[in-house]
RNA sequence: GGACGCGUAGCUCAGUUGGUAGAGCGUCGGCCUUACAAGCCGUUGGUCGUCGGUUCGAGUCCGGCCGCGUCCACCA
């Protein structure tokens, strides 16, 4: 192997371009992106060995949703990471994924183009959708056009994205390494990990009651439902005894009671202890079913007594396994009751209120019905339950039961949940607490992880099932792709042994109709950007990654399933550490939705303030702080890449002396050692991911550098104390202005590129990290304390006295302790320059802090 | 109900092993000082949520409360 250089040969910016008569801040976003990109700044190298490799875990953005402040907050902190760590000499491989694929994006494309996904529609080529979508009037299409519509709308989304995180100035290997989780690589990387989760049994497809939206019509994951109040009803409902005495429940769904197989009350519960081994028939449709303890129930709950139906709510599904209740599901997938009667019903003619209605109406049928035959006691009362709903769906999830693919997580094998506990233990979490939110998100799984969904813009799963004499699929019996042969489609292509003839028909095959979630496939993103199945040279300089960077809300989806996808695939961790980033939330400190109106649009504010100023106020939210969204931060970010603009043509345009062995003066020496102190500091909150602080640090050492030294400085460097002074301080400004441009320039990366680019060769952003090595250490850094003490005190005097600040000082005295007073003798022809004193001083020792006195020239 | 985090100046936040409270913004008062008026100088402002404990000494350590936030659980 040849030797590889560190900088990207082809990157080659020219300087010399010239300090400019009015600097500013405006069109540098888009001056130096196109340069960057033109030159691949940022294009990964491959180096000889993986130490050399600093390896980034981009979290791949949902292109069909949009993309908000905090985002770009986000996708900072990861940048400044990747542009410290490149410029401390490592290969960054820094990739950018789009997650295209999945239910969010379908919803787009059907709400973009007012239109639907009917498989059983046949292709049409030549179809276009409506001029303008009807949102109530969706045009049916057939599979192939929709998933058409969504590449085609995801490739607008894409490239919009794109240009976004280009202004910002993500340092991403656009050219190279960026990847969409419905691409044909990752359909393949995707679709390979499951062959081999299913050849170890970590996949299996299995029949049992799943958690279901009714609107989309499909399973739904744990990890993507939550809870939200939602009003109902109780109703004290009458079962009936075999001689006639009522046993009271209490329920929110009545419309449930054709479903009901049990009464249900607790071992240890008095009230209902005769019961036991008794039954009891339903109101209105007179089905007998038995009344049975289980630990289950709560005795405080309603009546204590609960009405047992296939499915209400997830202790349903455990009393009905537990118990081996029987299956009497009458709510149907698109949410409705079944149109036809049941057959367990005695009383069947009352169905009829109900068949086919949506649970909402079927309720109210069945109040009636209750009320009718004097089963319903009092009246309905009102009450605020919490129910969970689908994240993007707004109707409640239902349980109905059906068949689906699921991967083991733990939350059915107490020996897997411990391993993945322990994954978590030995990950690297900035900041540390957000450690304990994967502990409580593994602790509380109780199903494993569901990855089917019943749609159609995603991955297929690589399976076909052979259909028996009958005409029915063999889901016992699934027949797997080979390796080679992915990516695959079963809905198009053969399974290995048959021919395409023999689809669907008795003794041939069927493909499994279903896709996989969206977090199958994005579970797999160190994989697919690392090229796990298709560049092992990659793959082993760049996996396991060193950094996942990712907010705190998806811990518990992201963060946890590559945590499993690796775990089972490599027996090790994806990524050495995950850094997490807060929210942007609304000054009310709430979380900004679009629902609330709340939300900042992140285009508008980086036109208004420049990518540098936001980049400095995302760089101000420390890992893990939820940070509320303030114009004011944006202005002073603002207000330092001025700054730095400013004094940096002052510095350049001072003079060219740059001779480090000029450097002799005593103020020039504390100056840089205590520069060296900065980028010490700066290097070491940098390397423990703390880039608030490494921020500070420099920002904090750069305004007093502008305030005090400069001014200090200023006229020496002019000449006014001879050529040797004048030398000592030109160097030292230049020395100084180098150092401080790369301490800023993962902040700032358009500002300090700019002013490089004036005297520099090559990229700021391909140079090296600042080294205490290149600073004199010679310097006294209390020095500069001194000063600024006696800056105080003469500028002090001057702003009481109301006078200008060139106001001249015809005796001054400066009163305190020994050490001060001799360091400040050192400077004493810097003090009079920058002070104006023309008249006597005066040292005067004293053990209290410096008091400067002084006598001011009358005003003219 | 459980877990985690946070209560420090009007606002946003620092405060590393316990040793006299800090910054930025804001307020107020000044200054056209030839890099910058989108600048500069100065000034104001806090019984560190609360009660108790440990200690010579607590913003910092321990415990109890109160408030705020996030996630999870709670669907009869």
């Amino acid at each position: 192997m040849t030797q590889t250089p560190l900088t990207n040969p082809a990157a080659a910016t020219s300087a010399g371009a010239g300090v400019p008569e009015r600097p500013v801040l405006e069109g540098l976003e888009a001056t130096w992106a196109k340069r960057w990109q033109d030159e691949g700044t940022y294009t990964f190298v491959r180096p000889e060995a993986r130490e050399q490799v600093f390896s980034i875990d981009t979290p791949p953005p949902t292109v069909s949703g949009s993309l908000h402040v905090g985002h770009v907050f986000s996708y900072t902190h990861t940048d400044l990471i990747a542009r410290y760590q490149r410029m401390r000499g490592k290969h960054v491989f820094y990739p950018m994924g789009w997650d295209d694929n999945g239910l969010p994006t379908e919803r787009r494309v059907q709400n973009y183009y007012g239109v639907r996904c009917d498989p059983s529609i046949p292709y049409d080529p030549d179809f276009t959708p409506p001029e303008k979508p009807d949102p109530k009037r969706q045009v049916s299409i057939s599979r192939k056009n929709f998933i058409e519509l969504c590449h085609e709308l995801t490739a607008v989304d894409e490239q919009a994205f794109e240009n976004l995180w280009r202004t910002l100035g993500l340092s991403v290997d656009w050219d190279n390494h960026l990847y969409a989780t419905i691409s044909a690589e990752s359909i393949r990387v995707s679709q390979r990990a499951f062959l081999r989760n299913c050849a170890r049994a970590e996949a299996y497809l299995a029949e049992a009651p799943t958690v279901w939206d009714v609107t989309f019509q499909t399973a739904v994951a744990q990890a993507e439902q939550e809870a939200r109040d939602y009003p109902g009803h109780y109703h004290r409902v009458a079962f009936h005894r075999p001689d006639g005495e009522p046993v009271y429940i209490e329920t929110t769904r009545p419309e449930l009671l054709p479903s009901v197989c049990a009464l249900i009350a607790h071992p240890d519960d008095e009230r209902y202890a005769h019961l036991f081994g008794t039954t009891v028939t339903s109101p209105v449709f007179g089905v007998e079913i038995p009344v049975v303890a289980h630990h289950a129930a709560e005795p405080d709950k309603g009546a204590g007594i609960a009405m047992c139906c296939t499915f209400g709510d997830a202790t349903d599904v455990q009393w009905w396994r537990e118990l081996q209740l029987p299956t009497r599901t009458v709510i149907q997938r698109d949410g409705r009751l079944a149109a036809e009667t049941p057959e367990w019903l005695v009383n069947a003619e009352p169905y009829a209120e109900l068949a086919g209605k949506t649970p909402f109406s079927a309720r109210a049928a069945m109040v009636e019905l209750l009320r009718a035959s004097g089963d319903l006691d009092g009246e309905p009362t009102p009450t605020s339950r919490k129910a969970n709903f689908y994240e993007k769906g707004d109707k409640p999830l239902e349980i109905v039961s059906t068949r689906q693919w699921y991967i083991r997580n733990g939350g059915r094998d107490e020996a897997l949940k411990a391993a993945l506990l322990a994954r978590g233990e030995e990950l690297e979490w900035v900041p540390d607490h957000m450690r304990h939110r994967y502990a409580n998100w593994v602790n509380g799984l109780n199903g494993d992880w569901l990855i089917s969904r019943q749609r159609f813009f995603g991955v297929p799963f690589p399976v076909w099932y052979p259909v028996d004499a009958d005409g029915e699929p063999d889901h016992s019996r699934p027949i797997f792709a080979s390796e080679d042969a992915l990516p695959v489609d079963p809905s198009s292509e053969t399974p290995p042994g048959y021919t395409a003839e023999q689809r669907g028909v008795p003794g041939g095959f069927v493909g499994d109709p279903d896709i996989m979630d969206t977090w199958a496939t994005s579970s797999l993103t160190p994989q697919i950007a690392c090229r796990w199945d298709s560049d092992p040279e990659l793959w082993n300089l760049t996996f396991p990654m060193d950094f996942a960077p990712e907010a705190h809300d998806i811990i518990r989806t992201w963060v946890f399933s590559r945590v499993v996808r690796a775990h089972f695939e490599e027996n090790r961790l994806p990524w050495k550490t995950a850094g997490i980033s807060g929210f942007v939330v609304d000054p009310d400190r709430k979380k900004m939705s679009k629902s609330k109106g709340n939300v900042i649009v992140p285009t508008e504010i980086l036109e208004r303030f420049g990518s540098d100023a936001v980049r400095w106020r995302a760089a101000m939210a420390r890992p893990g702080m939820d940070s509320p969204f303030d114009e004011t931060g944006m202005k002073v970010g603002r207000r330092l890449a001025m700054k730095v603009l400013n004094a940096s043509k002052f510095i350049l345009g001072i003079g060219s002396g740059s001779d480090a062995a000029a450097i002799t003066e005593p103020a020039d020496l504390a100056m840089l050692a205590a520069l060296r102190q900065v980028v010490a500091d700066s290097t070491a909150a940098f390397d423990a991911f703390d880039y608030s602080t490494a921020l500070e640090v420099t920002e904090k050492f750069f305004w007093q550098f502008c305030d005090d030294y400069l001014e200090l400085v200023k006229e020496r460097a002019y000449g006014a104390a001879g050529e040797a002074a004048a030398a000592s301080a030109q160097a030292a400004l230049r020395l100084a202005l180098d150092v401080l441009l790369r301490l800023f320039a993962p902040f700032l990366p358009f500002v300090t590129e700019e002013v490089w680019s004036w005297w520099r060769e090559g990229s700021i952003h391909r140079s090296t990290w600042p080294r205490i090595e290149e600073l004199p250490d010679a310097g006294d850094p209390a020095l500069l304390e001194a000063i600024a003490a006696a800056l105080v005190g003469i500028r002090g005097a001057k702003s009481q006295a109301k006078a200008s600040m060139k106001t001249q000082v015809t005796w001054a005295d400066f009163a305190g302790p020994e050490p001060v007073l001799s360091a400040l003798r050192q400077v004493e022809s810097d003090l009079r320059a920058v002070g104006k004193i023309i008249g006597d001083l005066q040292w005067t020792e004293s053990s209290a802090q410096l008091v400067v006195d002084v006598e001011l020239a009358p005003a003219e």
